[in-house]
DNA sequence: ATTGACATCCTAGCACCGCTAGACATTCAA
DNA sequence: TTGAATGTCTAGCGGTGCTAGGATGTCAAT
């Protein structure tokens, strides 16, 4: 059964060749971008291939999506913890620090994981670990600074919400730039209780 | 000069005909199904008709954005007004209201506003009027809850971005559905000093 | 009234899109 | 050696936004 394992082994990496190339040309282009055919053409394959990986275009996006959420949690987790020892308004700082970072610097990553359909399922049981796990590790942080009754998933919805609104608006442009770092201490700063 | 002066008034008549449908067709069957073939045949002209009005689909977008932010701005005040006797407290709560009321009854004026790409310049010069009066109609009722040493500027544009955070996320499925209410209570609660 | 210039509008078509049917080659088990 | 199964490709479908160029109508000047 070696053969067959081989091939399977070939397919897993052709997949992940899909992805990442998808996710390059989003990074260097936009997604309008991303077509089939440029696809195709990148991985050297025809477009075909990319049906026998995935159902559609949108199927792509969602695993662009699902990597992303990935690295988002480790981000956040490091940001977190390299503040471990400076008091619960300093984790917090830097947790929406790092979010609004990554969000900047992967334009098109977070596009795919919040802005653009790729069919995943938010909210709801059959949420990709990835997603949760992203969710989590807002929560991890934020549930200490959620404040007297108050629940702390609601809470981290909230928190979540409002850096969502600060990273889509800044990158589409439809807040004044520079002030960013003072926006998102407000935020902290009211949202928080410490 | 009458005859002249009839042509202009009949061209007026149908950009916003143009308009009105696209925005019509947008709400009932989103966005991807406001082609240029479609959005002719509804007028019942020719697709070319389109680009004697706007340079393309992109700017009839923008028109629909514009007459959006309008109307928001229109609804916001309303809101605020209604609620004028009550205390900032209650204002503010009013304008959430408003606001998100606006976003999930217009999701694809929503969209064209914020989502979309609709060419229109935000937060600089030559933004349209309407837009920066939307701004300006969050503003009023911000600023006396913006809190000591607080620009109010700022202030409008984190409250801003956390209620588009809301609004978005809960429309697109990520947020779960039935706590809207909470949510923007919450919001409310934090961000504004009374 | 006729003519010519101008404005208006439509038909037809471009290049591109996501996606798929069916032909072709290759690989493997019988 | 052969037949089936697997893998990949070419070619094409119906759709998209957008536009060139021709047809039609309207007007002022003769």
């Amino acid at each position: 059964m070696s053969v067959q394992e081989r091939k399977e082994r070939e397919r897993a990496v052709r997949e992940r060749l899909i992805v990442a190339t998808a996710r390059e040309l989003a990074e260097q282009q936009g997604w309008d971008a991303v077509t089939t055919r440029r696809l195709a053409e990148r991985i050297e394959y025809s477009q075909p291939v990319l049906y026998s990986h995935f159902r559609g275009k949108r199927e792509i996006i969602g695993a662009v999506a699902l990597e992303g959420a990935a690295e988002l949690a480790v981000a956040l987790r490091a940001a977190t913890s390299a503040a471990a020892g400076e008091g619960p308004r300093a984790r917090v700082t830097a947790l929406a620090r790092a979010y609004l970072d990554f969000a900047e610097r992967n334009p098109a990553v977070y596009d795919a994981m919040f802005q653009l359909d790729g069919g995943l399922a938010f909210a709801e049981e059959d949420t990709p670990e990835p997603l949760k796990d992203g969710f989590a590790a807002l929560l991890e942080t934020l549930a200490e600074v959620a404040g007297e009754g108050v629940h702390p998933g609601l809470f981290t919805e909230v928190f979540w919400a409002a850096l969502h609104g600060l990273a889509t608006l800044t990158r589409a442009g439809r807040l004044p730039t520079g002030d960013a770092e003072r926006r998102a201490e407000l935020l902290v700063d009211r949202l928080a209780v410490v």
